[in-house]
DNA sequence: CTGGATCCATGGGGATACTG
DNA sequence: CAGTATCCCCATGGATCCAG
């Protein structure tokens, strides 16, 4: 009985895991999003376009999407050498739900921020008055 | 010039940041699914459901979602204590764009898995080729 | 230009012990 | 039971140098 209970988010069990491990980290659904919009684009490119990424998480990014299946590589062996990246079939459909979620935070960022901030300033009465205690 | 076309993907700029900042960490995602499944939850409950998550991570998990509104915590001043936790309104709102995520990853996990496997076989390949030569 | 390889600092996150 | 506080380790990711 008590095994039961614990269905569906035990590690072994839950493919969500696999999905948040894939997306857990800060580059990847933003790449796939830059590419989205760009469509076909050079390593260079897409470094310049998010800022504040180092070329070694560039690098393990593309390779982990294009690992997925997610994004297509494609070298050309000129000098110097130019590697352009695309979003495969694959990685199109992941497109909709990601804006979907992208979506939602754009909708509701005002109202979270505001939350967070209250939070804070809630946080910060409580410590006072721990303080005037002692 | 050069100036436009760097848009919108600049850590300024862009909400998209904001948003992965707050879901790019592995529990944050999973625990609102987790709520939205079992409605109102008690602290161990979670902590059982989810299995492998520490207690310390848990506690920071929902003092963050907590703190942008989308979980409502409860403390009953009971012995032993009990604290239940709840999605929000904007936190039930969270749900339809994250189950569209979750959903992808369900349809589309076996292939990602044979991608993978297949990409990390062309890698040994490449890796013997190159001792071969040397 | 597009990376691979290496070294190294930081902090995310686990384990444990303690409190209300 | 539901945390807080502390210590500490190791993976993440930046900086740098090198190669094709």
């Amino acid at each position: 009985m008590s095994e039961n209970n614990s269905e569906k988010f035990q590690p072994a069990f839950c493919p969500i895991r696999h999905v948040l491990d894939r997306f857990g980290d800060k580059w990847s659904i933003l790449v796939v999003e830059l590419l989205s919009h760009k469509g076909r684009m050079r390593f260079s490119e897409i470094a310049n376009n998010i800022g504040d990424i180092s070329q070694k998480m560039l690098t393990v990014t593309l390779r982990s999407l294009e690992a997925d299946g997610l994004i297509s590589r494609e070298f050309f062996p000129e000098i110097p050498p130019r590697v352009e990246y695309e979003l495969t079939a694959l990685g199109k459909s992941l497109i909709p739900p990601i804006n979907n979620l992208l979506h939602w935070g754009q909708e509701h960022l005002e109202t979270i921020l505001n939350n967070r901030k209250r939070y804070e300033e809630k946080d910060q009465e409580k410590a006072k008055g721990k303080k005037a205690y002692s």
